[in-house]
DNA sequence: CGACCGATCGTCT
DNA sequence: GACGATCGGTCGA
């Protein structure tokens, strides 16, 4: 039981963390740290390797670009410290850590875990979700990905709006300090549609990593 | 390796 | 009616 006594002596980050206002800092800040949940009695957990900030109504990328609102995105207008999970491509749900204060539309997307907890129960739901598809015991890339990693941990549009401190969704600080110099910079993946914000430098990630997706230096 | 393609559906125009 | 903050498969070099 190492592993789960890990997570319980973890702290679970305070909503002080989300609520600041500089979501480059807080995105790059959230390496390292662990994303958990206890989904349908399942505990599943990751570390994050990779993450993309996006900077509100002025970021062609944002979903809140130009102020918009609307009943799917609502969650990025309220306070830090909460989800914001949508639906991409009537496939994948897409987990964001909202932050800033409430009317700054601040979020930021996970893109990828190393997985570190519940294992067996990620390996299960990818296997639900493609099955004929064998997955290996020690396989580093069953949360790599957005998709990929809402699917191993069980997140669906139900957890949009839910508290990053609360009995199902936590992330949390173990002590873990992933060294600066191996936090890698660079544009953010998928977001051709958003002009001149597509070249931004807003993706973090480990450099090197095997659970990062897409280029990795 | 890289390029391309189909899946699949809620959301917004 | 069009379009994705994706993924896994295929095909060709």
């Amino acid at each position: 039981m190492k592993g789960k006594s890990l997570l319980q002596e973890a702290d679970i980050l305070p909503v002080e963390f989300y609520q600041r206002s500089n979501v480059l800092q807080i995105a790059q800040q959230l390496i390292g740290k662990i994303l958990c949940t206890r989904i349908d009695g399942i505990v599943t957990a990751g570390r994050i390797v990779e993450t993309e900030a996006y900077a509100g109504i002025h970021d062609r990328a944002s979903h809140a670009f130009g102020g918009r609102q609307t009943a799917r995105v609502a969650p990025m207008y309220a306070h830090g410290g909460i989800s914001y999970v949508y639906l991409c491509y009537g496939i994948h749900h897409l987990f964001n850590v909202v932050t800033n204060k409430a009317d700054i539309p601040h979020a930021i997307l996970i893109r990828a875990l190393e997985p570190v907890w519940g294992i067996e129960a990620m390996r299960e739901r990818l296997t639900v979700s493609n099955p004929g598809r064998s997955i290996a015991a020690n396989d580093m890339t069953i949360a790599r990905g957005p998709g990929k990693l809402s699917r191993a941990l069980g997140i669906e549009t139900r957890h949009t709006a839910m508290s990053l401190m609360g009995p199902e969704i936590q992330i949390m600080d173990d002590g873990f300090r992933q060294p600066a110099r191996s936090v890698m910079r660079g544009p953010r993946i998928g977001v051709d549609y958003a002009g001149d914000d597509a070249a931004l430098p807003y993706r973090f990630f480990v450099k090197d990593h095997p659970a990062v997706s897409g280029r990795s230096r």
